[in-house]
DNA sequence: TTATGCAAATGACATGGGTCAATTGCATAA
DNA sequence: TTATGCAATTGACCCATGTCATTTGCATAA
């Protein structure tokens, strides 16, 4: 096998993804997406608790998550991390560089994360050609925009069981739009990251935990969750948010 | 006058406004402005407290606030709100609809206020052939994104002082910015949206400006904030947030 | 000038969830 | 198998804020 063979092989291609009908390519045509595909890179591989960029670090490209997860967060100068958003397979993150062309907050694997870069002046020139894929990017940022709305609505005025309630339905159904059980599956991240998210201690985590267990509306083993009564954390959400933000 | 020269005297033009360095088309060129020009409706005047839009309601464009002031915001099934942002003149909104084509929060004016609207179906075509424009559009897309990390970091970590410390610096950085005082300033919205945005009780606003004012930090009266101390302003935030976002 | 109404301020009290300090339970290594 | 270490849980206590009720202070209209 020459070089050229090789890279080819190598190279990763985003029709051939599993990911590629919920990650950016979604509903590009075949041309479109032969064009993208040129220019991303092929997946690169971290193990879990890496950083994968830093406030200050400069803005190459939109991220997109293949396997594992990642965290996006700010700190405090105190240390206290608010965490912004969890990023699981399918699902992309590093738009807080476009400001300043540096990022603006830390992103973190939290698990064995493989993940493709799509650098922003390659997608950013396509754009000028192609009003799909520009389309396609002004529906993802709305949708970034979105998920942090659904998150100030959490974090400013619902009580910690309405959090995690919240928190588990998203996740949840996040699972099933990438075809697994949306009742039983495995939280990729810890207590504390949880907490983190939810701006509460998490001490209160588990005792919110174990007090929905005693309701009745899941099990949970460690990192293993299993929802018995959806309907009963759903009613917990007393919020007007279209559960669309996913 | 025949209608044509009239509709040129009402048509706004953005090279004439004294906001175009602050809103959108800043940074563009004279050839660039005079393209973004040509689709800018003449500007909308509402009375305070006027709904603009709410969720489900079609997406047109994005609104651009040139006097007065408008809140977005969320909505809980019990009817508490969560204020996701304040908007001042140079300031725009309405992205939150670029997702589904329907906007998916409320936006209302605070005061009498007058705003342009760029339609956004002519502001994509003119992407097409402007590079420069897309660049600024990106630039506007993180600014929003970067803002509403940051009202997260304040609505999860931060207690009940430092918020009002943050809030009251990034309003008086933003009144600088239009080149007005940033000690003494007016403040556009009632306590009760103060409260809503930092996700606390109105009476809690109402005590720590008090507490600020015996603590020599500022004077209140009503509406009216003069900051006597910035300094001691910004030791309470805390924060490793690069007061960049505004 | 006085009446009316709403925003803001103030005081008294209650509590959700934070903090601190152990304890328990895995998972990995020796 | 036992030791080590960190994540998670649990319990006891407490405090920053929320809630409720009342008063104060403007601004507008009669």
């Amino acid at each position: 096998m020459n070089q050229l063979q090789m890279a080819k092989q190598l190279k990763v291609s985003c029709e051939s993804c599993s990911l590629s009908d919920l990650c950016l390519p979604k509903g590009l045509s075949p041309f479109e997406l032969e064009k993208l595909d040129d220019y991303i890179e092929r997946p690169r591989k971290l193990e879990a608790n890496t950083q994968i960029y830093q406030p200050g670090e400069k803005f190459f490209g939109i991220y997109a998550v293949r396997t594992g997860g990642v965290k996006t967060f700010l700190t405090k100068k105190t240390g206290e991390q608010q965490i912004l958003g969890f990023h699981l397979p399918g699902e992309i993150f590093g738009l807080d560089g476009l400001e300043h062309d540096t990022h603006r907050c830390y992103a973190t694997t939290m698990d064995n994360t493989s993940y493709c870069v799509i650098p922003f002046e390659r997608l950013d020139e396509l754009c000028g050609e192609l009003p799909e894929l520009r389309k396609q990017i002004y529906k993802l940022f709305g949708h970034e925009l979105n998920c942090d709305h659904a998150h100030e609505l959490l974090l400013g005025q619902q009580t910690a069981h309405e959090r995690l309630a919240t928190f588990l339905l998203s996740i949840s159904s996040r699972f099933k739009h990438r075809g697994f059980s949306p009742n039983s599956f495995m939280l990729p991240m810890s207590r504390h990251d949880i907490a983190c998210y939810l701006g509460i201690a998490v001490e209160t985590v588990s005792r919110l935990f174990k007090s929905f267990h005693q309701q009745g509306i899941l099990q949970i083993n460690r990192k293993q969750v299993d929802i018995l009564d959806m309907d009963q954390l759903r009613e917990m959400v007393a919020n007007c948010e279209d559960s669309e933000s996913f």
